[in-house]
DNA sequence: CGCAACTAGTTTGCGCGCAAATTAAAAGTT
DNA sequence: AACTTTTAATTTGCGCGCAAACTAGTTGCG
């Protein structure tokens, strides 16, 4: 790959790709959309998309937590969070309740069925890493990269 | 942080993650919904979405190209893809002919006031890379696993 | 030629992701 | 107590991403 950064001490200039596949961003964009897709038909046995898995996930792991406090968890916004919160709850996934002590806040708890979910749900990581050839020591760099990359791009 | 991995020698028990953060998926999820969420306040002085911006990239890079041309550069479905170029279309930034030659096709070229835009909207991309505190090999690598796992993904 | 099979692009419906506005309860201030 | 400010959650509007259905032009085959 031959050398063609900085062209000079202008760093505006910077179409140093001829082609998309050469830009960062076009990668995880379209990695995303990727994850997603292929996630799909698994999920559909659950009757779950991808948002709905990764709230799941979040209260498996953590339960019985607030509306704002599954939005840091799962890192989805809170206006995102609530109508998916919501479809869960008429799939008799979840149950929300309101917080006695503080009534602006919900509880939401899984229900029986949500936790049933569980074990066929999370099986279905090991079936998309099965079709990925990178080397577990890549996936993990990946996923720390990607963390990171989040990170920063939140910050300020 | 303790240890509550592996009840027994059963590999579908695949629960290693203590949090949601432990998990590619999720942090490749996170991560692209932060690219888009960064790019935005940026891309709104070019009155671009990102999808919009990554289909004025590839028209940059290759110009006067039929729809499924375009979506196999941009990596976005026809259907996602057409109400786009439309809107591009309705701000001037592209125009839409019928192929002479197979009246099915579409010729996407851009306008004077789309090329007009490359300068400015290119350089974005180094303001976002400024945030990131990922070195160039790192990117690099991450681009690179980003595009394997798209193939891996994609395939079968 | 006629008609089936294919291809290019559009439309519809649904579930997001998120900015902005809104509602309502809690906490802080005077 | 009466108010402002803050916090928790919802709603609205728009642009996606994509499966499925659809329209219309082209090609293949008898």
């Amino acid at each position: 790959m031959t050398d063609n950064l900085h062209l000079k001490m202008n760093t505006n200039d910077t179409q140093a790709s001829s082609c998309l596949s050469d830009n960062v961003c076009f990668a995880l964009y379209t990695a995303g959309n990727a994850l997603v897709r292929a996630y799909r038909p698994l999920l559909d046995e659950c009757g779950l998309t991808y948002p709905q898995y990764l709230v799941m996930q979040a209260l498996w792991l953590n339960d019985g937590v607030s509306l704002t406090q599954l939005s840091q968890a799962s890192r989805l916004d809170l206006c995102s969070l609530s109508p998916i919160v919501k479809r869960l709850d008429t799939k008799d996934l979840l149950n929300r309740a309101i917080d006695a002590e503080d009534e602006r806040k919900k509880v939401i708890r899984t229900t029986p069925e949500g936790l049933a979910l569980k074990q066929e749900a999370l099986a279905l990581k090991q079936v998309l890493l099965d079709k990925v050839t990178l080397s577990e020591p890549e996936i993990e760099s990946l996923r720390k990269m990607c963390m990171t990359l989040t990170e920063d791009l939140n910050r300020k």
